[in-house]
DNA sequence: GCTTAATTCAAACAAGCGTTTTATACTCAT
DNA sequence: ATGAGTATAAAACGCTTGTTTGAATTAAGC
């Protein structure tokens, strides 16, 4: 249960010896578990594959994480602070229209899929996630999914003159979300339907543009069309039927 | 690699004994090992898991199906020809506006999410194959998925009058089948950021329309803004770009 | 009742997994 | 130089996995 051998706590360790802020075989550890977990999964991901891949011993991930969910968390947390993660909340303060804040979030997002060299790092995680939840679920989900879900929910009220905690206002967050998602989480199936799209960043930036075209439509015609501030437990009215 | 003891093949079996349609243990296997499957995916799942609980011997799969991915690719067969599959197709078939159409195959597809017994079977598995992909994903694609979209592009390029290998009937159908997958694949995380929402029949019917006027929205209003027949090629041209 | 084949069973197998052990190299204050 | 503590290395451990074995059980045909 508890390892006998475990890595000395960062407070009893004596500053003499190291910065504490560069451990290289840690810290490549952690690179290379990133990428090997957002590939395989926790569980498909093995200690072995990761330790060969960062040029390390087997011991290596108990010594320095103490078991391999350890590695995995911290993996996790660092997906977190992502540069992608900052680039859609930076995307997010933006000084201008919502329309056009909305738009850059969606550009944002998707264009940190065709990145080359880490494809989509931390969303892949979170694929997995979903998939086999891990106790690194809770943390995905409330320090990613929350906020920012919440900043959007705000966006697009302020564009349909809903509260932010309306029902329709969530149910717009959310197909805006799903639009998104469905491009990284089922590109397998993307590519089993449509064969010639290729996520060139040209191609990536029209499929955003889309996006974006899509639900603003919806957004802009909500806005025209009702009357009643708030529809929460109102079973269809006021939304614009446009079908027949 | 060859199994040395395997079943006999059907074709030396003496129809003396069994009609050959029905051995119990192989079905009580397939059923069990699809909800067992659909749960934890291919690889989290085990044999001595299912077999117990199926009532089976650790070498029953081994016997009735060769080995685990024998059985793994029967179960995922026999989801194919499920019937929430079919209530898909026969929701296409309608003798209806298409807006009826979409707005019942939207419905149809959503309310297998929440299903009593068997909560999403097929889809589930789906799910595991686009996070870690199996031989089976192929079957997959190609028997639901391809059958399904090319329906779909049918039915959205009849509305917004381009054709359906147009790249924006296609980027039309992906909005939809997003906006529907994002209730299925990140359930958790809809469960975080929306706690109170629970699938009950009325909501799903509540997100279903939600989804369908969302989407019509943007399809009728391409239908009576744009003038080119066809976009290919063409970047953002003749799309309605309602922002600003 | 005996033969023959199909099916089930308990037990074991080999491989891979995360983890632990034991030993060795290294670094620095003393 | 030395000793204490840190870090790496090779090997093994215990466990679970899918799979196989060989015997036991069942049931039909003659």
């Amino acid at each position: 249960m508890i390892s006998t051998r475990s890595r000395p706590s960062l407070k009893t360790v004596k500053r003499t010896r190291r910065p504490a802020t560069s451990d290289p075989t840690r810290d490549k550890l952690l690179d290379v578990a990133g990428r090997i977990f957002a590939d395989r999964g926790y569980r498909a991901a093995t200690i072995r594959e990761i330790c060969v891949a960062a040029g390390a011993n087997v011991a290596a991930v108990n010594y320095h994480f103490g078991d391999k969910l350890g590695l995995y968390t911290e993996a996790v947390q660092q997906s977190i602070r992502a540069a992608e993660i900052e680039a859609v909340k930076s995307a997010l303060d933006l000084l201008a229209p919502p329309e056009d804040i909305l738009r850059a979030v969606i550009r944002v997002r998707l264009q940190s899929i065709c990145k080359r060299d880490r494809p989509d790092w931390h969303f892949r995680i979170l694929a997995h996630e979903l998939a086999q939840p891990t106790p690194a679920l809770r943390h995905l989900v409330n320090k990613i999914g929350r906020p920012i879900f919440q900043r959007l929910l705000g966006l697009i009220g302020g564009m349909t003159g809903l509260p932010a905690d309306d029902d329709k206002t969530r149910l717009c967050a959310i197909s805006v979300i799903g639009q998104i998602l469905v491009y990284v989480f089922a590109s397998p199936l993307l590519a089993g339907v449509w064969p010639e799209l290729k996520m060139t960043p040209e191609q990536v930036d029209r499929i955003a543009d889309h996006i974006a075209d899509f639900s603003l439509s919806y957004i802009h015609n909500f806005r025209s069309t009702t009357f009643a501030q708030g529809t929460n437990g109102i079973k269809r009215a006021a939304q614009p039927r446009l079908s027949k």
